[in-house]
DNA sequence: TCGGCCATGAAACATTTGTTGCACGAACTG
DNA sequence: CAGTTCGTGCAACAAATGTTTCATGGCCGA
């Protein structure tokens, strides 16, 4: 039983997590989207904050294999020293450089993402999916990198609604479909910085259109967050690494999708097993049994 | 009474550092100096490790116009909390509030694929960036709901390897490019349970052609992981819900990319900044300042 | 040389911190 | 349905934290 290597207490934490008890749960994500503050401010402090009993901060601590919150957070202030020269206590860092620095920045880049996922706020996506499931059509934006989410969000929700979702622009030019946009439909638009003059378009014609806006940015300043009537924020540079990162934006939207389609109920349901039996019919996939 | 415009505690310190007496000094050069450890150990841990009493640093706090170490280490403490999405005392509350089964839903989804992309490993990755680096064409295929990671990929590559990296179809049938592949380049495939016939073709022809070829997939046994010279493995029915995961296969695209990017050392990034230019001058982006 | 002043370290203080024992209630088991 | 386990909040506990006080010793002006 090979472990997957601990590399930060924080990865302890969220690979522990699913399968902790409710209380420590909340509190160990509290602990995770808030790694800062659990370094610095005391037991009670986050306690309060996080609206939960002191006491369990030391039972999450001793439930992921410390010996108490005390070591916990030691373990947690170590992992956010930043590089400096002078150590305070001598302490090398054998990973950064070195044959495997290219296994480091993965291993980081990895980490940095989980944390990411961990900070994205819940509500709004599950009233953005209840948005999702009264509209009568959905269109989606995305341009450049972020088409990718796009497509997948395109893919997914007309597995179980094909016939009322679409990619703007996805047949023909983009300012056709933006004439097209009505009140009672809602438009979704993916973007973050630089931001394209494209997808500003699509959210202005939206917004004259009267239909439901829903972006997903990484910051609510981003100007397709302007006016729009769900933001969902993701964090597109919290990895190491040289292009943004679009991690989160894909989990915010599988989890759209994914609750739109619970609120579908059994109608989604048999939908969905339609075009699975259509697209097993055209033999386009291989016969699971080998 | 008027104060001379605090900018950071670390500033005043320094300052002031200058007209207090010796001990003083010596302790506000340390704190200085250590002000990692200033916000996370406790005054006699620092006292201690300082070779000081742990009354200067309260004599310290108080002699540039805090009413005391506490107060000094909490501005501290704000002066070098990294940017978030939202303030810590607002934050708390929005995640699993209230009975709601949404809410719950996203937040399982979350936390399952924060956890999942923990136990990704890193090693191969690095290995098949290095593979990338080396080859003289890069061909990606993914189909269906794994077409948004190929395209992901392949925006990416492309951003600094403009003309070697192509998607399988992406100008034409399919079936033109596989007889396309030879030795030396690189074929990725993405795929997942079930698997298109699709992806298996590219696959055998890729073998055949002696290219090398690289596998992103959920399991070892998956038909486009035999014979692949990498295999990267991440989960897709980890999460709650009903669509297979794809923010595991997206983390590994974009850590595939980055380390690539890397090895490119300075030749990728003077083609990367090249590109950035061109799209500046195309004015696609928004420009920074409304 | 004396007297006042200030810097300094040690020890005592009240407070806050992390921890643990206990009781209640829900969920599961036989 | 009783018996058990487990998760949870509360409250008391000992240990630690930051602060204050006090005694000491060096320094400078008279």
């Amino acid at each position: 039983m090979a472990e997957p290597a601990k590399s930060s207490p924080l990865s302890e934490l969220r690979i522990a997590l699913p399968s902790l008890p409710m209380r420590l749960q909340e509190v160990g994500r509290f602990v995770a989207a808030n790694d800062y503050d659990a370094t610095t401010r005391s037991m009670r402090d986050l306690a309060a904050v996080a609206g939960a009993d002191p006491a369990a901060f030391t039972r999450l601590a001793k439930a992921i294999g410390y010996s108490g919150w005390d070591e916990l957070r030691a373990a947690l202030t170590e992992a956010r020293r930043p590089l400096q020269l002078a150590p305070f206590s001598v302490r090398a860092k054998s990973r950064r450089h070195g044959p495997n620095a290219d296994v480091a920045l993965v291993t980081d880049k990895l980490d940095a993402e989980a944390a990411g996922l961990l900070r994205i706020p819940a509500q709004p996506i599950a009233e953005a999916a209840r948005a999702l499931h009264i509209a009568k059509r959905i269109w989606i934006t995305g341009y450049r990198s972020c088409r990718s989410v796009a497509e997948l969000l395109n893919y997914e929700l007309r597995l179980f609604r094909p016939d009322q979702v679409q990619i703007v622009g996805g047949s023909g030019p983009d300012d056709l479909d933006l004439g097209a946009f009505r009140p009672g439909e809602a438009v979704i638009v993916i973007g973050f910085l630089p931001y394209t003059h494209a997808s500003v378009r699509v959210v202005q014609a939206a917004y004259r259109a009267g239909a439901t806006l829903i972006a997903i940015a990484d910051s609510v300043a981003a100007p397709m967050a302007e006016g729009a009537d769900h933001v969902l924020l993701f964090e597109a540079a919290s990895s190491p690494g040289f292009f943004p990162s679009l991690t989160g934006a894909i989990a915010i939207a599988q989890s759209l999708a994914a609750v739109t389609f619970s609120l579908g109920g059994t109608a989604a349901k048999k939908r969905l097993q339609d075009t699975e039996v259509r697209l097993a019919a055209a033999s386009t996939y291989v016969s699971e049994k080998g």
